[in-house]
DNA sequence: CCCGACGGTATCGGCCTGCGATACGCTCGA
DNA sequence: TCGAGCGTATCGCAGGCCGATACCGTCGGG
């Protein structure tokens, strides 16, 4: 995913990343656990899951439930840490919440890391039940319209070495997985300063985005507007919506 | 805050627990801190948290920005993590769109931790923009709706256990900080089935609530619907909103 | 019925890892 | 020209963590 920058590792503590290893087991495993299963998951023997488990417990980021343990609601705090120091989100809750006024639709703004997009704000349109659209998923950037408006905003040469750190799986029959098709799309653009992605990650659904950048101009993030092919075609949406997207991620940038 | 269950010390991993320290100090102090600072906040020295701090923007749970670090990107995946394995979270969302819509007032969930409740889903109102409206925000039991609806499916007892590890500092002007007051309106919204506050967290707020329960019948989180006292006033609210508050609590309990 | 596999728990000696004192170069503002 | 911060880097000692091992339940199958 994304190795920040090659940590100096005579001041790495093991014990440290072997608790986080832990944490992470869930992500690819979403139910209660035993010891023996985290064990295995996370690469350590039960021993050392025993100990840091216990303490994790002890400190409310692991739950005892049913069948073994689970995430704790600590979580929870941390990441309201995270979104209540991040100026970007405060910024953009009242943009967003306009943007959909306006629009009707379902409206993201999505943070843009390493290889992949991290939803942060979700405000669903009025007609469909919000399901799995929950703040903090996760999606690789080359097939979402969020990633591909920040890798416009990159060199060529940067977005070749991103896609090449990707792992290239397609989501729908839909997904463009050809590096160079990919990157036509991220050209495109370029041009027209959004990106629009059809069906490359849910069958059906239309989304136009535009790239929010930092005062150095780097991209860090897009705000997303998302419909469904069943009230709109292509040309129509990004039509009628693309400004807007474009507007409202101008209004966040630098 | 909640102490679990005194975990047993031999097995407890000490740079583990420094290093959840360390990611709490933005709790506190919401913005970029030094080095020193984190230190001192952490109560570590400056080698562990040189130490502890480049482990965790290795793992992408720190973040450098001007000025110091803040919290990463990461503590979002886990916060995901636990939303996504929550069943009740699951049930919640489609109950509570549904009651935002009925209603057109803002609704939560809130789960029940210890001495506070955690806000984790959120559906602002309409004409509400939402400003420090984030999931993952945390508040005392005693003085929110939500806290006392699930008080009042304890014993009177453990009320006073639960009021007496409580700090009962007052939110606003208007706030209940009598443990013998608390107990009183919990008595009453153990009467009615449902929990009304007023003001207490929020000057021109009202808020009605009602408990969700486990199977085993004990409280873990409620459903609230929060209005304007410049709109309703208390009794009309309460008349209007709390079977609803009622009914969708219900059909999340069990 | 007994066994083996699995669950969680507990113990312990030894080694390696994390500890914390210390020092360096840098950029501020006084 | 300082001194107080900042982040960074080093290093020997000590003791905290490691992981093998064992224990006791509860299953379900042979």
């Amino acid at each position: 995913m994304s190795e920040s920058h090659e940590i100096d590792e005579r001041l790495f503590l093991r014990s440290v990343a072997r608790a986080f290893a832990v944490l992470e087991v869930w992500s690819a495993e979403p139910r209660a656990l035993s010891l023996g299963e985290i064990a295995k998951a996370a690469g350590i023997d039960k021993s050392a899951a025993q100990r840091i488990c216990q303490t994790l417990v002890g400190l409310g980021y692991l739950e005892r439930a049913p069948g073994g343990l689970v995430p704790g609601k600590r979580a929870l705090d941390r990441a309201f840490d995270y979104l209540r120091i991040t100026p970007l989100i405060e910024r953009a809750a009242p943009v967003l919440a306009t943007l959909r006024e306006t629009c009707g639709e379902r409206v993201d703004l999505s943070l843009f890391d390493g290889t992949t997009i991290l939803y942060a704000l979700r405000l669903q349109s009025r007609r469909e039940a919000f399901f799995a659209t929950l703040p903090g998923r996760r999606l690789p950037a080359f097939c979402t319209s969020g990633g591909r408006a920040c890798m416009a905003l990159m060199s060529d040469a940067a977005v070749d070495r991103l896609l090449s750190r990707s792992d290239l799986v397609a989501r729908t029959r839909k997904t463009l997985t050809d590096p160079a098709a990919v990157l036509e799309k991220v050209r495109e653009a370029r041009e027209q300063g959004y990106a629009c992605v059809m069906e490359e990650t849910l069958l059906g659904e239309v989304v136009v985005a535009a790239p929010v950048t930092d005062s150095a101009g780097r991209p860090v993030a897009a705000v997303h507007i998302a419909g469904t092919l069943a009230e709109w075609s292509e040309a129509e949406f990004r039509r009628r919506f693309a400004p807007h997207a474009i507007a409202a991620a101008d209004a966040l940038s630098g």
